[in-house]
DNA sequence: ATATTTGCAAAACATTTGCTTAGTC
DNA sequence: GACTAAGCAAATGTTTTGCAAATAT
């Protein structure tokens, strides 16, 4: 549960350089959905020895290493988070790019439900808002 | 129900030229989800005197005028369909970008139920499907 | 020591835009 | 005939890549 994205990056043996430790600890301090720019912003921030090329290059690695989770919000730019947390859903107001997460318990019956009747296994979930300022109504 | 595109266009007052008249017949008779450059392929297929670019404008046009809808499957390209087809959802291939249709009735009552607990107005709705060849299990 | 990773700049990709010409109402 | 749309090519924004220099194991 407290597994670090650095621990497991060096769990499945990841070669852990200075600018992917940075940019595991940038991701892991994060609790909003950074795009890749600004996650090169905050990692740049930590230490200017690392270029945007590396950012992308690593959360692909990441992503690839099961270790983050991508999120595509349909506004042109990836977002990441550690694939290791508990598991929620996203909303989206797809005017503002603004994010919400969420749980429901009926969204992972459905899911099942869902998968089942088609034959397939379902991951993730996305939700969209259109329009409406993100305040409650 | 068997208003086409072209009729709700010119409903809506849009100067219909030929290109965009092409496009909505190509739309209109896709029963896929081609993107914006197979879209230009099928349209210059018919009358080559047509630009990507314009393909481009159309589509976006169409949709601001609420005709079509923009999915965005998250692989870096837009798809468009008729915003006037039944309510359904998408599952998606997250590796192969295959996508099929479906419609659940429980998805209807849960999009209303979270939306109403959070405050929201919910439209689309998406779920990704991760990895598994797309046949049935 | 050697294979990998980095940084940089250039390439690639989808999409948008400026401007002149052509078409619609 | 006035005003909008199209075509082309160049610009844009995000992500990827080639290659020489730096770094990890």
């Amino acid at each position: 549960m407290s597994e670090t994205i650095i621990t497991r990056c060096e769990a499945k043996g990841l070669r852990m350089t200075e600018q992917r430790r940075i940019v595991a600890r940038v991701i892991g301090a994060a609790d909003d959905h950074p795009d890749v720019e600004e996650l090169y912003a905050r990692a740049a921030a930590i230490d200017p020895r690392i270029s945007l090329a590396t950012v992308y290059r690593t959360v692909k690695l990441f992503e690839e290493a099961g270790i983050l989770e991508k999120l595509e919000f349909g506004d042109g730019r990836a977002r990441y988070e550690d694939a290791d947390r508990d598991h929620h859903d996203h909303l989206i107001d797809v005017n503002s790019g603004q994010v919400i997460e969420f749980i429901d318990p009926d969204i992972e019956e459905l899911q099942e439900r869902i998968a089942q009747r088609l034959g397939y296994r379902l991951i993730g979930h996305r939700l969209e808002l259109l329009g409406v300022p993100l305040k409650k109504a």
